[in-house]
DNA sequence: TCAGAAACATACTAAATAGTATTTTTTGTA
DNA sequence: TACAAAAAATACTATTTAGTATGTTTCTGA
Protein backbone atom coordinates (compact mmCIF):
# COMPACT_ATOMS: atom_id res chain seq x y z
CA UNK A 1 0.00 0.00 0.00
CA UNK A 2 1.08 3.39 -1.17
CA UNK A 3 1.68 5.91 1.87
CA UNK A 4 -0.92 8.31 0.54
CA UNK A 5 -3.40 5.26 0.46
CA UNK A 6 -2.34 4.39 4.26
CA UNK A 7 -2.95 7.98 5.51
CA UNK A 8 -6.36 7.91 4.02
CA UNK A 9 -7.49 4.69 5.52
CA UNK A 10 -5.72 6.14 8.82
CA UNK A 11 -7.98 9.20 8.65
CA UNK A 12 -11.07 6.97 7.57
CA UNK A 13 -10.70 4.58 10.51
CA UNK A 14 -9.75 7.25 13.16
CA UNK A 15 -12.91 9.49 11.84
CA UNK A 16 -15.08 6.16 11.93
CA UNK A 17 -14.18 5.49 15.68
CA UNK A 18 -15.33 9.50 16.89
CA UNK A 19 -18.29 9.14 14.78
CA UNK A 20 -19.18 6.16 15.98
CA UNK A 21 -18.28 7.07 20.00
CA UNK A 22 -19.76 10.43 19.21
CA UNK A 23 -21.83 11.23 15.86
CA UNK A 24 -21.41 12.40 12.91
CA UNK A 25 -22.67 15.92 13.52
CA UNK A 26 -20.86 16.49 16.50
CA UNK A 27 -17.41 15.07 14.97
CA UNK A 28 -15.88 18.04 13.47
CA UNK A 29 -13.15 18.34 10.99
CA UNK A 30 -11.34 20.03 13.80
CA UNK A 31 -11.86 16.69 15.62
CA UNK A 32 -10.72 14.43 13.22
CA UNK A 33 -7.34 16.37 12.51
CA UNK A 34 -6.23 16.76 15.98
CA UNK A 35 -6.77 13.19 16.45
CA UNK A 36 -5.24 11.42 13.86
CA UNK A 37 -2.62 14.52 13.14
CA UNK A 38 -3.59 15.03 10.30
CA UNK A 39 -3.48 18.73 9.09
CA UNK A 40 -6.54 20.23 7.05
CA UNK A 41 -4.55 20.46 4.14
CA UNK A 42 -3.80 16.68 4.16
CA UNK A 43 -7.32 16.31 5.12
CA UNK A 44 -8.78 18.16 2.32
CA UNK A 45 -6.08 16.85 -0.12
CA UNK A 46 -7.68 13.27 0.24
CA UNK A 47 -11.57 14.19 0.69
CA UNK A 48 -13.02 17.09 -1.02
CA UNK A 49 -15.58 17.68 2.01
CA UNK A 50 -16.63 15.87 5.23
CA UNK A 51 -20.01 14.57 3.59
CA UNK A 52 -17.71 12.98 0.65
CA UNK A 53 -15.38 11.49 4.01
CA UNK A 54 -18.39 10.36 5.58
CA UNK A 55 -19.54 8.44 2.16
CA UNK A 56 -16.02 6.27 2.03
CA UNK A 57 -16.42 5.84 5.77
CA UNK A 58 -19.77 4.06 4.73
CA UNK A 59 -18.28 2.25 1.66
CA UNK A 60 -14.46 1.50 2.55
CA UNK A 61 -14.68 0.93 6.77
CA UNK A 62 -18.58 -0.46 7.28
CA UNK A 63 -18.93 -2.59 4.30
CA UNK A 64 -16.29 -4.69 4.46
CA UNK A 65 -16.83 -5.00 8.12
CA UNK A 66 -20.18 -5.86 7.48
CA UNK A 67 -19.07 -8.93 4.48
CA UNK A 68 -16.94 -10.42 7.40
CA UNK A 69 -18.88 -9.76 10.28
CA UNK A 70 -22.57 -10.21 9.20
CA UNK A 71 -22.30 -11.92 5.70
CA UNK A 72 -19.36 -14.29 5.97
CA UNK A 73 -20.48 -16.24 9.29
CA UNK A 74 -24.07 -16.91 7.63
CA UNK A 75 -22.21 -18.81 4.78
CA UNK A 76 -19.88 -20.30 6.72
CA UNK A 77 -22.19 -22.20 9.33
CA UNK A 78 -23.61 -25.66 7.75
CA UNK A 79 -27.65 -25.63 9.67
CA UNK A 80 -29.15 -22.31 8.47
CA UNK A 81 -31.21 -21.59 11.58
CA UNK A 82 -28.03 -22.03 13.87
CA UNK A 83 -26.44 -19.91 11.54
CA UNK A 84 -28.63 -17.09 12.26
CA UNK A 85 -28.75 -17.03 15.67
CA UNK A 86 -24.97 -17.55 16.11
CA UNK A 87 -24.17 -14.45 14.26
CA UNK A 88 -26.90 -12.91 15.90
CA UNK A 89 -25.06 -13.90 19.35
CA UNK A 90 -21.00 -13.28 18.01
CA UNK A 91 -22.44 -9.59 16.81
CA UNK A 92 -23.99 -8.55 20.29
CA UNK A 93 -22.14 -10.78 23.01
CA UNK A 94 -18.71 -11.66 21.21
CA UNK A 95 -17.93 -9.19 18.56
CA UNK A 96 -15.41 -6.09 20.11
CA UNK A 97 -15.68 -4.20 16.87
CA UNK A 98 -19.03 -3.07 18.16
CA UNK A 99 -19.55 -1.51 21.31
CA UNK A 100 -23.28 -1.79 23.04
CA UNK A 101 -23.09 2.14 24.52
CA UNK A 102 -22.49 3.25 21.14
CA UNK A 103 -25.26 0.53 19.30
CA UNK A 104 -24.91 -0.08 15.82
CA UNK A 105 -22.82 1.96 13.51
CA UNK A 106 -25.16 1.32 10.60
CA UNK A 107 -28.11 2.09 12.56
CA UNK A 108 -26.56 5.50 13.90
CA UNK A 109 -25.76 6.85 10.80
CA UNK A 110 -28.98 6.20 9.18
CA UNK A 111 -30.80 8.23 11.71
CA UNK A 112 -28.44 10.71 11.87
CA UNK A 113 -28.16 11.62 8.09
CA UNK A 114 -31.16 9.93 6.13
CA UNK A 115 -33.26 12.99 6.63
CA UNK A 116 -30.95 15.88 4.86
CA UNK A 117 -28.49 13.91 2.77
CA UNK A 118 -29.64 11.03 0.43
CA UNK A 119 -26.46 9.91 -0.61
CA UNK A 120 -25.74 8.35 2.57
CA UNK A 121 -29.72 7.29 2.52
CA UNK A 122 -28.49 5.47 -0.68
CA UNK A 123 -25.34 3.82 0.35
CA UNK A 124 -26.44 2.74 3.64
CA UNK A 125 -29.44 1.34 1.70
CA UNK A 126 -27.23 -1.03 -0.20
CA UNK A 127 -25.52 -2.00 2.86
CA UNK A 128 -28.94 -3.09 3.82
CA UNK A 129 -29.73 -4.80 1.00
CA UNK A 130 -27.09 -6.97 0.69
CA UNK A 131 -27.46 -8.08 4.43
CA UNK A 132 -30.78 -8.92 3.45
CA UNK A 133 -30.08 -11.01 0.35
CA UNK A 134 -27.51 -12.64 2.52
CA UNK A 135 -30.04 -13.43 5.44
CA UNK A 136 -32.98 -14.39 2.91
CA UNK A 137 -30.77 -17.06 1.24
CA UNK A 138 -29.71 -18.69 4.13
CA UNK A 139 -33.61 -19.31 4.79
CA UNK A 140 -34.13 -20.41 1.67
CA UNK A 141 -31.29 -22.70 2.09
CA UNK A 142 -32.64 -23.96 5.32
CA UNK A 143 -36.21 -24.64 3.24
CA UNK A 144 -34.05 -26.70 0.41
CA UNK A 145 -32.31 -28.56 3.11
CA UNK A 146 -35.75 -29.22 5.14
CA UNK A 147 -34.21 -27.67 8.20
CA UNK A 148 -36.70 -24.75 7.69
CA UNK A 149 -40.32 -25.33 7.03
CA UNK A 150 -41.36 -24.69 2.96
CA UNK A 151 -44.34 -22.22 4.06
CA UNK A 152 -41.61 -20.12 5.81
CA UNK A 153 -41.33 -16.40 3.83
CA UNK A 154 -38.11 -16.19 3.94
CA UNK A 155 -38.33 -11.76 3.38
CA UNK A 156 -40.42 -11.69 5.60
CA UNK A 157 -38.62 -13.33 8.33
CA UNK A 158 -35.42 -11.24 7.08
CA UNK A 159 -37.35 -8.35 7.65
CA UNK A 160 -38.22 -9.39 11.05
CA UNK A 161 -34.90 -10.79 12.26
CA UNK A 162 -33.49 -7.63 11.02
CA UNK A 163 -35.60 -5.23 12.37
CA UNK A 164 -34.78 -6.94 15.83
CA UNK A 165 -31.16 -6.27 15.75
CA UNK A 166 -31.07 -2.90 14.67
CA UNK A 167 -33.72 -2.16 17.81
CA UNK A 168 -31.95 -4.14 19.79
CA UNK A 169 -28.67 -2.09 19.38
CA UNK A 170 -30.50 0.69 20.18
CA UNK A 171 -32.24 -0.37 23.70
CA UNK A 172 -28.98 -1.56 24.42
CA UNK A 173 -27.09 2.15 23.73
CA UNK A 174 -29.71 3.69 25.51
CA UNK A 175 -29.43 1.19 28.94
CA UNK A 176 -26.04 0.97 28.47
CA UNK A 177 -26.02 -3.07 29.20
CA UNK A 178 -25.89 -6.06 27.53
CA UNK A 179 -28.72 -7.38 29.47
CA UNK A 180 -31.35 -6.50 27.14
CA UNK A 181 -29.33 -8.72 24.61
CA UNK A 182 -30.20 -11.88 26.81
CA UNK A 183 -33.52 -11.37 26.86
CA UNK A 184 -33.58 -11.01 23.07
CA UNK A 185 -31.34 -13.73 21.89
CA UNK A 186 -33.48 -15.78 24.01
CA UNK A 187 -36.77 -14.97 22.12
CA UNK A 188 -34.82 -14.96 19.20
CA UNK A 189 -33.85 -18.57 19.44
CA UNK A 190 -37.62 -19.38 20.13
CA UNK A 191 -38.96 -17.33 17.30
CA UNK A 192 -36.01 -19.16 14.96
CA UNK A 193 -37.25 -22.43 16.56
CA UNK A 194 -41.08 -21.82 15.28
CA UNK A 195 -39.48 -22.09 11.72
CA UNK A 196 -38.49 -25.42 12.14
CA UNK B 1 -53.80 29.05 29.69
CA UNK B 2 -51.97 31.78 30.17
CA UNK B 3 -50.80 33.50 26.79
CA UNK B 4 -46.84 32.61 28.08
CA UNK B 5 -47.95 29.32 28.67
CA UNK B 6 -49.36 29.07 24.98
CA UNK B 7 -46.02 30.02 23.60
CA UNK B 8 -44.05 28.17 25.36
CA UNK B 9 -45.91 25.10 23.80
CA UNK B 10 -46.34 26.41 20.36
CA UNK B 11 -42.28 26.74 20.35
CA UNK B 12 -42.23 22.90 21.76
CA UNK B 13 -44.51 21.55 19.27
CA UNK B 14 -42.73 23.83 16.47
CA UNK B 15 -39.61 22.60 17.53
CA UNK B 16 -40.69 18.71 17.82
CA UNK B 17 -41.35 18.64 14.15
CA UNK B 18 -38.32 20.54 13.13
CA UNK B 19 -36.54 18.23 14.76
CA UNK B 20 -38.79 15.34 14.42
CA UNK B 21 -37.56 15.74 9.96
CA UNK B 22 -33.98 17.29 10.67
CA UNK B 23 -32.47 16.23 13.23
CA UNK B 24 -31.54 17.50 16.55
CA UNK B 25 -27.85 18.84 15.94
CA UNK B 26 -29.06 20.00 12.46
CA UNK B 27 -32.12 22.28 13.87
CA UNK B 28 -30.66 25.44 15.20
CA UNK B 29 -32.31 28.12 17.41
CA UNK B 30 -32.08 30.35 14.64
CA UNK B 31 -34.30 27.55 12.53
CA UNK B 32 -36.89 27.80 15.65
CA UNK B 33 -36.90 31.25 16.04
CA UNK B 34 -37.72 31.48 12.06
CA UNK B 35 -40.48 29.03 12.53
CA UNK B 36 -42.12 30.03 15.36
CA UNK B 37 -42.00 34.30 14.90
CA UNK B 38 -40.70 34.05 17.76
CA UNK B 39 -37.61 36.52 18.76
CA UNK B 40 -34.78 35.01 20.21
CA UNK B 41 -35.76 37.05 23.57
CA UNK B 42 -38.77 35.27 23.87
CA UNK B 43 -37.27 31.80 23.12
CA UNK B 44 -34.67 32.34 25.93
CA UNK B 45 -37.41 33.84 28.35
CA UNK B 46 -38.99 30.08 28.21
CA UNK B 47 -36.10 28.10 28.08
CA UNK B 48 -31.91 28.59 29.45
CA UNK B 49 -30.87 26.45 26.69
CA UNK B 50 -31.07 24.54 23.68
CA UNK B 51 -30.73 21.38 25.99
CA UNK B 52 -33.31 22.40 28.23
CA UNK B 53 -35.71 22.61 25.14
CA UNK B 54 -34.69 19.28 24.42
CA UNK B 55 -35.70 17.69 27.62
CA UNK B 56 -38.85 19.48 27.60
CA UNK B 57 -39.69 17.66 24.23
CA UNK B 58 -38.88 14.83 25.80
CA UNK B 59 -41.19 15.52 28.96
CA UNK B 60 -44.24 18.00 27.21
CA UNK B 61 -44.18 16.43 23.71
CA UNK B 62 -43.03 12.99 23.76
CA UNK B 63 -44.16 11.67 27.18
CA UNK B 64 -48.23 12.73 26.62
CA UNK B 65 -47.55 10.83 23.44
CA UNK B 66 -46.45 7.93 24.70
CA UNK B 67 -48.98 7.81 27.07
CA UNK B 68 -52.04 8.16 24.35
CA UNK B 69 -50.71 6.80 21.79
CA UNK B 70 -48.08 3.79 22.69
CA UNK B 71 -49.73 2.88 26.76
CA UNK B 72 -53.35 3.35 26.99
CA UNK B 73 -54.85 1.41 23.75
CA UNK B 74 -53.23 -1.35 25.60
CA UNK B 75 -55.28 -0.66 28.52
CA UNK B 76 -58.89 -0.47 26.64
CA UNK B 77 -58.02 -3.50 24.67
CA UNK B 78 -59.63 -6.64 26.03
CA UNK B 79 -57.32 -9.35 24.30
CA UNK B 80 -54.12 -8.89 25.38
CA UNK B 81 -52.75 -10.35 22.42
CA UNK B 82 -54.65 -9.06 20.25
CA UNK B 83 -53.63 -5.48 22.55
CA UNK B 84 -49.94 -5.26 21.45
CA UNK B 85 -50.64 -6.38 17.24
CA UNK B 86 -53.42 -3.70 16.89
CA UNK B 87 -50.69 -1.05 18.89
CA UNK B 88 -48.37 -1.90 16.84
CA UNK B 89 -51.03 -2.34 13.34
CA UNK B 90 -51.98 1.29 14.70
CA UNK B 91 -48.23 3.27 15.18
CA UNK B 92 -46.84 1.59 12.04
CA UNK B 93 -49.88 1.90 10.04
CA UNK B 94 -52.32 4.59 10.88
CA UNK B 95 -51.49 6.40 13.23
CA UNK B 96 -50.59 10.07 11.39
CA UNK B 97 -48.58 11.38 13.89
CA UNK B 98 -45.84 9.67 12.88
CA UNK B 99 -43.99 9.75 9.56
CA UNK B 100 -42.69 6.19 8.05
CA UNK B 101 -39.55 8.70 6.58
CA UNK B 102 -38.69 10.60 9.80
CA UNK B 103 -38.82 7.02 11.78
CA UNK B 104 -39.39 6.48 15.98
CA UNK B 105 -39.07 9.81 17.29
CA UNK B 106 -37.64 8.03 20.37
CA UNK B 107 -35.21 6.27 18.75
CA UNK B 108 -34.07 9.16 16.86
CA UNK B 109 -33.42 11.53 19.80
CA UNK B 110 -31.72 8.07 21.26
CA UNK B 111 -29.20 7.57 18.69
CA UNK B 112 -28.66 11.46 18.32
CA UNK B 113 -28.46 12.26 21.93
CA UNK B 114 -27.44 9.26 24.04
CA UNK B 115 -23.95 9.20 23.41
CA UNK B 116 -22.98 13.19 24.53
CA UNK B 117 -26.39 13.92 26.74
CA UNK B 118 -27.06 11.72 30.17
CA UNK B 119 -29.69 14.26 31.08
CA UNK B 120 -30.83 13.54 27.70
CA UNK B 121 -30.06 9.53 28.47
CA UNK B 122 -32.15 9.13 31.50
CA UNK B 123 -35.15 10.69 30.15
CA UNK B 124 -35.61 8.60 27.40
CA UNK B 125 -34.96 5.75 29.82
CA UNK B 126 -37.65 7.29 31.71
CA UNK B 127 -40.17 6.76 28.90
CA UNK B 128 -38.58 3.27 27.72
CA UNK B 129 -39.41 2.06 31.13
CA UNK B 130 -42.83 3.04 31.05
CA UNK B 131 -44.07 1.32 27.87
CA UNK B 132 -41.71 -1.89 28.70
CA UNK B 133 -44.30 -1.51 32.11
CA UNK B 134 -47.25 -1.77 30.18
CA UNK B 135 -46.44 -4.09 27.91
CA UNK B 136 -45.15 -6.59 30.22
CA UNK B 137 -48.51 -6.38 32.48
CA UNK B 138 -50.41 -6.64 29.48
CA UNK B 139 -48.37 -9.90 28.78
CA UNK B 140 -49.24 -11.01 32.36
CA UNK B 141 -52.78 -9.83 32.15
CA UNK B 142 -52.82 -12.27 29.31
CA UNK B 143 -50.94 -15.07 31.65
CA UNK B 144 -53.74 -14.63 34.09
CA UNK B 145 -56.38 -15.10 31.81
CA UNK B 146 -54.75 -17.81 29.91
CA UNK B 147 -55.03 -16.49 26.51
CA UNK B 148 -51.01 -16.86 27.02
CA UNK B 149 -49.26 -19.55 28.15
CA UNK B 150 -48.12 -19.83 31.77
CA UNK B 151 -43.91 -20.82 30.71
CA UNK B 152 -43.92 -17.20 28.70
CA UNK B 153 -41.53 -14.92 30.01
CA UNK B 154 -43.55 -11.40 30.15
CA UNK B 155 -39.89 -9.14 30.18
CA UNK B 156 -38.33 -11.12 27.16
CA UNK B 157 -40.98 -11.00 25.17
CA UNK B 158 -41.85 -7.55 25.99
CA UNK B 159 -37.65 -6.46 25.16
CA UNK B 160 -38.20 -8.74 21.99
CA UNK B 161 -41.42 -6.87 20.76
CA UNK B 162 -40.03 -3.61 21.53
CA UNK B 163 -36.98 -4.03 19.94
CA UNK B 164 -38.77 -5.22 16.90
CA UNK B 165 -40.61 -1.86 16.59
CA UNK B 166 -37.53 0.55 16.89
CA UNK B 167 -35.34 -1.21 14.64
CA UNK B 168 -38.65 -1.51 11.42
CA UNK B 169 -39.23 2.30 12.17
CA UNK B 170 -35.34 2.87 11.23
CA UNK B 171 -35.53 0.25 8.26
CA UNK B 172 -38.82 2.28 7.63
CA UNK B 173 -37.21 5.48 7.68
CA UNK B 174 -33.96 4.20 5.63
CA UNK B 175 -36.27 2.80 3.17
CA UNK B 176 -38.87 5.16 2.97
CA UNK B 177 -41.23 2.62 2.72
CA UNK B 178 -44.39 1.56 4.56
CA UNK B 179 -43.67 -1.94 2.63
CA UNK B 180 -41.20 -3.53 5.44
CA UNK B 181 -44.14 -2.51 7.82
CA UNK B 182 -46.08 -5.02 6.33
CA UNK B 183 -43.63 -7.84 6.57
CA UNK B 184 -43.25 -6.79 10.57
CA UNK B 185 -46.43 -7.16 11.23
CA UNK B 186 -46.93 -10.53 9.58
CA UNK B 187 -43.91 -12.14 11.47
CA UNK B 188 -45.32 -10.39 14.58
CA UNK B 189 -48.62 -12.02 14.19
CA UNK B 190 -46.97 -15.05 14.02
CA UNK B 191 -44.69 -14.85 16.86
CA UNK B 192 -47.99 -13.66 19.20
CA UNK B 193 -49.77 -16.43 18.32
CA UNK B 194 -46.60 -18.67 19.23
CA UNK B 195 -47.07 -17.48 22.84
CA UNK B 196 -50.93 -18.88 23.30
C1' DT C 1 -54.05 54.05 37.48
C1' DC C 2 -49.73 52.95 38.10
C1' DA C 3 -45.70 50.29 39.64
C1' DG C 4 -43.45 46.33 39.03
C1' DA C 5 -42.99 42.10 37.14
C1' DA C 6 -43.69 39.09 33.22
C1' DA C 7 -43.20 38.54 28.33
C1' DC C 8 -41.06 39.64 24.36
C1' DA C 9 -37.75 42.37 20.95
C1' DT C 10 -33.26 43.97 19.14
C1' DA C 11 -28.68 44.08 18.49
C1' DC C 12 -24.83 42.18 19.57
C1' DT C 13 -20.62 38.58 20.78
C1' DA C 14 -17.40 34.88 21.04
C1' DA C 15 -16.56 30.53 19.57
C1' DA C 16 -16.84 26.90 16.36
C1' DT C 17 -17.39 25.33 11.86
C1' DA C 18 -16.46 23.71 6.98
C1' DG C 19 -13.80 24.97 3.60
C1' DT C 20 -9.94 27.60 0.71
C1' DA C 21 -5.66 29.76 -1.03
C1' DT C 22 -1.09 29.37 -0.90
C1' DT C 23 3.18 27.53 0.22
C1' DT C 24 6.31 23.82 1.47
C1' DT C 25 7.94 19.18 1.61
C1' DT C 26 8.24 14.58 -0.06
C1' DT C 27 8.46 11.11 -3.56
C1' DG C 28 8.91 8.62 -7.70
C1' DT C 29 11.08 8.50 -12.01
C1' DA C 30 13.54 9.92 -16.56
C1' DT D 1 20.21 14.41 -9.71
C1' DA D 2 16.72 17.22 -11.47
C1' DC D 3 12.11 18.03 -11.64
C1' DA D 4 7.32 17.46 -11.80
C1' DA D 5 3.64 15.82 -9.50
C1' DA D 6 1.83 14.07 -5.24
C1' DA D 7 1.23 14.82 -0.45
C1' DA D 8 1.05 17.63 3.35
C1' DA D 9 1.46 22.03 6.11
C1' DT D 10 0.03 26.85 7.26
C1' DA D 11 -2.67 30.58 7.61
C1' DC D 12 -6.65 32.41 6.57
C1' DT D 13 -12.08 33.37 5.65
C1' DA D 14 -17.00 33.59 5.65
C1' DT D 15 -20.81 31.70 7.97
C1' DT D 16 -23.26 29.70 11.38
C1' DT D 17 -23.91 28.74 15.99
C1' DA D 18 -25.62 29.14 20.90
C1' DG D 19 -26.06 32.44 23.94
C1' DT D 20 -26.19 37.44 26.18
C1' DA D 21 -26.97 42.33 27.34
C1' DT D 22 -30.04 45.54 27.25
C1' DG D 23 -33.76 47.34 25.87
C1' DT D 24 -39.29 47.82 25.18
C1' DT D 25 -43.98 46.34 25.57
C1' DT D 26 -47.76 44.07 27.93
C1' DC D 27 -50.10 42.43 31.71
C1' DT D 28 -51.73 42.28 36.54
C1' DG D 29 -53.07 43.29 40.98
C1' DA D 30 -53.10 46.73 44.88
Amino acid sequence: MKKAEATRLMILQKAFELIYVKGYQTTSIDDIIATTKVTKGAFYYHFKSKDEMGLAIINEILKPTLTNSFIEPLQTEENPLDAIYNLMDNLLMKNDFLKVEYGCPASNFTQEMTPWNSEFNKALNVLTQEWTKAITATIERGKKSDTIRKDVNAKQVTIFVMSGYWGIRNLGKLENSKKVYVSYLKQLKIYLDSLK
